[in-house]
DNA sequence: GTACTTGTTGAACG
DNA sequence: TCGTTCAACAAGTA
C-alpha cells in the first residue's frame, strides 16, 4: 500500500544508494512488469542513474543516457538495494533480518550495477509496472493522465486546492482524496487519517464544505503526509524502504484499521464503513455527519 | 470455501 | 466530453 510517503520514503533511501550507479545488466522475470517496448530498458545498459524523483505514488529513476524509468510500486511492490554479495552492511547498517534471501519467488526484476550491486523489485501481487521513456515525455505523460498536483508543492495554494475541490462539489470528501486527478497521492490509509486529523465525516459531500472546512482539510492532508514521510511510512504488510527496513508510522495512525478500538481522542469506538468498493474509518464523534452539530 | 484487502485501468452508463 | 460507478487484476490473510 504505499501511498506518496512510502514512496517518497524509498525514494530517499534508494537516492544515497543508487544514484551515480552504472546498469550492467537488467534481468526481467515478469513481462508484463514492463508496460512501454523492452528496447527501452535494454539501453539502460551502460547508463549511469542520475537523480531519483517521484510524482504522486510513481517512483521515477532518471538515467544518464535521456530516459527514466517509472516504477508503481501499487499494493505490493518493494525496491531493495543490496551492497555486492559477501557484504551484510546497506549504507553503514546491518541488513535487516529476514530481508537476506534476495531474490526470493517474489523477485521479478533485478538491475545489476557495474561495482557488483544489486536492485531487486519483488511485488507478491504483481501489479506493479516499470515503464520507460525519454525523461522530456514525462510531463506529457502526467497531464494525459490528467494528475493532480502534488500535495506538498509550495505552488498548491489553499485557493488553487479549493478550485479543484469545487469541481466535485457532488462527491463524497473520501472519493475525492482518493481521486489522482484532484490531488495526487493519497491512498486509503492516509485519506482516512486526513479526514479524521480535519473532524470531516468521510460522506460529507465537498460542496458542503465551509471555506474553513476546506481550509481544515488541506492543512490536515499535508499535516498528515508530513508526518508520515518523517516517520518513513507505514508499513501493515509488505512495505519495506530502499534498503529492506519497516516504515514507523503504524503506531501514529488513528484511524485507519483500528474498527472498534476506541478514539485515541474521546474513546469512542472507530466505526468502519463501506464505501463503493473500499472501506472507510473514522470516529463518529470526533468526525460529525452534519455541520451543523459542531 | 468465502470474504476481504488496495491502486489503477478501462468499460459502461447517463 | 465529463462525471461516476464498477469489475478486473493479483495473492495473500482471517
Amino acid at each position: 500500500m504505499p501511498e506518496l510517503p512510502e514512496v517518497e520514503t524509498v525514494r530517499r533511501t534508494l537516492s544515497r544508494a543508487i544514484v551515480g550507479k552504472r546498469v550492467k545488466a537488467i534481468e526481467l522475470h515478469l513481462a508484463k512488469l514492463l508496460r512501454s517496448p523492452r528496447s527501452g530498458l535494454r539501453r539502460l545498459i551502460g547508463a549511469r542513474i542520475t537523480g531519483l524523483a517521484r510524482r504522486a505514488k510513481m517512483l521515477l529513476i532518471h538515467f544518464s543516457n535521456g530516459t527514466s524509468l517509472i516504477v508503481h510500486l501499487k499494493m505490493t511492490g518493494q525496491l531493495i538495494y543490496r551492497p555486492k554479495r559477501g557484504s551484510d552492511k546497506v549504507g553503514g547498517h546491518p541488513i535487516p533480518h529476514g530481508e537476506r534471501d534476495l531474490p526470493n519467488r517474489y523477485t521479478q526484476a533485478i538491475f545489476s550495477f557495474s561495482d557488483g550491486s544489486r536492485l531487486f523489485y519483488n511485488d507478491l501481487r504483481k501489479l506493479g509496472y516499470f515503464k520507460c521513456l525519454p525523461t522530456t515525455e514525462l510531463e506529457g505523460l502526467f497531464n494525459q493522465m490528467k494528475l493532480g498536483p502534488e500535495p506538498l508543492d509550495p505552488k498548491l495554494t489553499y485557493k488553487l486546492f479549493s478550485t479543484r475541490l469545487s469541481r466535485r462539489f457532488k462527491s463524497k470528501i473520501k472519493d475525492v482524496l482518493l481521486d489522482q486527478t484532484v490531488i495526487a497521492g493519497l491512498g486509503n490509509i492516509y485519506a482516512d487519517e486526513v479526514n479524521y486529523q480535519a473532524g470531516l465525516h468521510p460522506t460529507r459531500l465537498t460542496g458542503s464544505l465551509s471555506p474553513t472546512e476546506q481550509k481544515r482539510l488541506f492543512q490536515a492532508i499535508q499535516r498528515i503526509l508530513r508526518l508520515a514521510i518523517n516517520k518513513r511510512g507505514t508499513t501493515y504488510r509488505s512495505f519495506r524502504d530502499g534498503l529492506g527496513r519497516t516504515g514507523n508510522m503504524l503506531s501514529c495512525l488513528k484511524v485507519y484499521r483500528r474498527t472498534g478500538h476506541p478514539c485515541r481522542r474521546c474513546q469512542t469506538p472507530i466505526v468502519r464503513l463501506k464505501l463503493g468498493s473500499r472501506s472507510a474509518h473514522f470516529c463518529p464523534t470526533c468526525q460529525k455527519l452534519h455541520p451543523a452539530n459542531r
